[in-house]
Formats: C-alpha cells, sequence, structure tokens
DNA sequence: AGCATTTGTTCGTATAACGCACAAGATATC
DNA sequence: GATATCTTGTGCGTTATACGAACAAATGCT
C-alpha cells in the first residue's frame, strides 16, 4: 500500500511542520540567521518564514535583534518533553555516575532514532572523540557499541528493514563494512548480551554496551562505557568495564516501572 | 504601547503554536497518552489534537501503538539546534571536564530564560540534589549561584523588570526573600564577580558560580561548581574552588567566538 | 547620491485547518 | 453474550488561517 503525500493527506498540518523545519534550520554553523537566510535554508517564500519566525519569538522560543533571529532556551523544553518522559531516564543517571566513579571513565546512554543512536544521557569524563558529545547528538548505529547493541535488540522485520535502507561508510580503517560481518557481530552481540567496538567509528576509540531493557526484554536503550586504545585494552574493558557495566545495565532496567 | 493579542496578529501562525503545544503536553507524569487526553491536557478538539498527533508520527517526532502517542528522539533535534548554536557550547565541555577531574565535584553551564536558569552543558559527580539535572532542566534564578550570577549581569532595566516580575518563595529555611536582601546579593554578585549560594534553593547544596562572557563582556552564561555542606565548607569554596571556577570561565570566555 | 539588497506591509485569494455530528470500534459491566 | 459507555475514526460544510505577490520602505554598499 503506498504512502499518500503529505500534501494529500487531510489530517497533516502542514504549517507545524513547516515551523518545526524553521526551528531545525539553525545550527553550529548558522547560530543567527536573517529573515532572507531562514527563507533560503528552508525553500520557503520571505513572506512564510517571516511569519514563522515572528511566531516563534512571540512565544519566546526565538528571538531577533532586529535583523538576526536566534534560538532561545524555550526550544529545550521540547526536547526535554521527551527526555522526561523516557521511563529508564531518571534512575539512569545516578548509576551512570556510579559507573564513572569506578571505571574513570564516560558513560552513555543512547537510543535508537532511524539510522542513528540518539544520546539521552550522559556522563562524560576525559574528552575521547574528537567532537564533543551531549544529550541529542547522534551518531550512526552500525559502527558503534551502542548502535549495534540497539540492533541487536530489534525485532527481525526491523532489523531487516535497518539493513535494507542503511548506506553503510567506512569511518576508520577499521570500520565493518561488509554486510554479512556487520550482521555476525550484531548477531554476536545479540547473544552475548553485549558488545565491544574498537576504532570502527573513530580512531583511538573503543567502547563497550549493554543493553536496558523493559520488564517483557524488549530493548529500551544502550549503556556504554567509552576509552582511549591507548589507555585501556581489549583484555581490560573484558575483565573490569563489562562486569561493571552489565551490572548497571540491569540495575537501570530492574528500576524500570512497568 | 500594549500587546496585540496573539490571535489578532496577522504575522502568527498559531497552527504551529498548538503543535508545540502538543509537544509540551508530554511529560515524566504523562510519557504517553491517548488521543482524548491530549485534548483534555491541552483544551483542543479532539479532531484537533488528532490531526496534530498524526503529523507528529508521520514526522516521526511521535509514534503510536495505536491508541497511546510517544515522543520520539527526533523532538531533541529542535533543542539541539538551539544548543549547537551556543558560542561557548562545544568549547566549555572539556574546560568543565578539566574542572571536575580536578575538584571532584559537579560542574555545570546554565542560561537564563525569564525567570529561570536553564542547563546547557553539564559533568555531573555524585548527586548533590534530590531531583536529576540535566541539559534543558529549569530552576529558580533567585535563590541559585548561576541565577544570581546571570541576573548581576543583566542591563539595569533588564533586572528592574525581573525584579518586577519574579515570585520569591521560600525553598529552604536560608532562601533569601527579603527583596532588598536579594538585591544586595545580586548587587556583591556583580561586584566581586563571583556567587556562592549555600543551602537556598534546597538543604545540603551549595554551589559557586562566575559568569561566561563575551568581548564586549556580556554575561552569555554561567558556569558552577556545586557540592553537598557536609562534604566542602564554606572556606574551602572560597579558597580551593573559586580560582579554578574563575580560571575555567575565563578560558570559556576567551575561546567564545567574536 | 545612486543602486542593490533586504525587510515590512497590504491585500486578495485559496485552501488549510477547523469542529460538529455521526459511525465504528473498544472497553467495561452485568 | 448483551448492553452501556467511552474512545476513536471519518466525512463534510464552513471559516478563517495562512498564503504569496507586489510594492513601499529601510538598510547597506560603493
Amino acid at each position: 500500500m503506498t504512502k499518500v503525500q503529505a500534501s494529500e493527506d487531510k489530517d497533516y498540518v502542514q504549517s507545524l511542520v513547516r515551523g518545526l523545519e524553521v526551528i531545525r534550520t539553525f545550527s553550529r554553523y548558522k547560530p543567527r540567521m536573517t529573515l532572507t537566510e531562514v527563507a533560503q535554508q528552508t525553500g520557503m517564500t520571505r513572506a512564510a518564514a517571516r511569519r514563522f519566525l515572528l511566531t516563534l519569538v512571540r512565544e519566546e522560543y526565538a528571538e531577533t535583534d532586529g535583523k538576526y533571529f536566534a534560538l532561545r532556551p524555550k526550544v529545550l523544553d521540547l526536547g526535554f518533553a521527551y527526555l522526561s518522559s523516557l521511563p529508564m531516564w531518571e534512575v539512569a543517571q545516578p548509576i551512570m555516575r556510579d559507573v564513572v566513579n569506578v571505571l574513570q571513565e564516560s558513560c552513555s546512554l543512547a537510543v535508537l532514532d532511524g539510522l542513528d543512536i540518539v544520546y539521552v544521557a550522559r556522563v562524560p569524563t576525559e574528552r575521547v572523540m574528537t567532537i564533543g558529545l551531549s544529550i541529542g547528538s547522534r551518531l550512526p548505529a552500525y559502527c558503534s557499541s551502542m548502535g549495534r547493541t540497539l540492533l541487536a535488540g530489534l525485532p527481525p522485520a526491523e532489523l531487516a528493514a535497518y539493513y535494507d535502507r542503511v548506506k553503510i561508510e567506512r569511518r576508520t580503517e577499521r570500520t565493518v563494512t561488509n554486510m554479512v560481518a556487520l550482521k555476525d557481530a550484531i548477531e554476536t552481540s545479540r547473544r552475548q548480551g553485549w558488545t565491544l567496538v574498537d576504532q570502527e567509528l573513530e580512531m583511538g576509540l573503543r567502547s563497550i554496551a549493554a543493553p536496558v531493557k523493559n520488564r517483557r526484554s524488549e530493548v529500551l536503550a544502550a549503556l556504554n562505557v567509552s576509552t582511549h586504545e591507548g589507555r585501556t585494552s581489549i583484555e581490560t574493558m573484558k575483565t573490569r568495564f563489562l562486569p561493571v557495566l552489565l551490572d548497571a545495565a540491569q540495575r537501570i532496567s530492574a528500576a524500570v516501572p512497568q
């Protein structure tokens, strides 16, 4: 059954979608834009972009100095609505801090969204990756420990759909790009209940992840610890990190309300 | 000059605003809702709420199991658009981790939004407050160290407007609730360039904050370190924490692009 | 000063979005 | 299993929301 075009769907509110597109058009590289720039970036007419921007200003999601527009912190409330609705979110954070106290390495929690993982909680220690990571950051699922953990927890049909859509790109010379090998890796994750990824996302980055599940054993999120290859051997990750990680994941899982 | 009612403003896109209201209606206490519940919570007709929910589902900001609706991680992209547009955001995080490494206490960065501070970055250590704090969390400005720092950095007219609007509520028996005393405290913050708040927001919580400024000396954000009163004396905060905090705030300020 | 670019505004128009009413489906109760 | 109640899906007539073009005004550049 073909998907009806959004514009033909009588239950579709395109003004909402267009307004959200305006919000999303701001970024690190475009922290502030003029009206004309927003219209250009979003493909809207100047008049339409202007109405959305003025509406966002009026509702305090954005501000303007009369020429340039920028987002305001109220936009974070939208994301926070999502974070605070995650069942494990509140209980995960102290447990993650315990992990960091014991292992002295960064600990993160992520969920799967499309082809990516999205960070929903993070206790960072020393920087391991070249880019800063934070709540809201996205990374590809196929070459990250949390991503493979989450993929391993998908029902078979959804995992098959993922394989159909994903475009594997080599991120380092160690990235698994062969689909058969990737499927094997994910199947291994599923069987052993944890995942170790060594410098496939970025050289130097090693991380190990375990699933957070609900009472029906559905994988809700993945918890990881990440380190630098110069600091921690694979063997140490398995012998020292893994028990702490599995215990933490289990404690978070146990605390998820029904 | 009176403010025109939104509904009379021809440049106002109320479908966008209503859609954002639907997103905001989800929370820790209502992580998933039926159509009827969303309509009741937002005051919309069932048909209108239904169109917004189906639009959010179609655009992958929300999901449904056929009866209950819940937000999806894509909503975090909206907040992330704001975070990534903050000039000091990228550089602040490694500096904050340095602070935590040295002091072994939580470090946070916040901005002022209305009467609240909003957390935009955080490196947590041991939990100090009873509620978990994260990016997107809000706290009142008048009784927090970062809040007073940010208030101290406001232009006089804006600070006066803040005093007119704020409703002071005693949070602990130590909360400064006298407006004269509060103004003195904020003036002291302004003069000395840092702020220490001791158990006014919550018993046991001590925190010290310093401003992050741009090249024009405008206060953009506040950086803090927080601890528990049982763990750290006021004297130690001044002699050990403050130099590290001021240095970190200075480094972040220096790294803010023009 | 002149020209180019951007922004503000008006206004006629189209249709997006509305809400009501009823049908259909789901759930609870007996 | 039947009935009552509640919730959701849908159609449709209507309205007013949102649209974009065109032109004026403001700003910026040379």
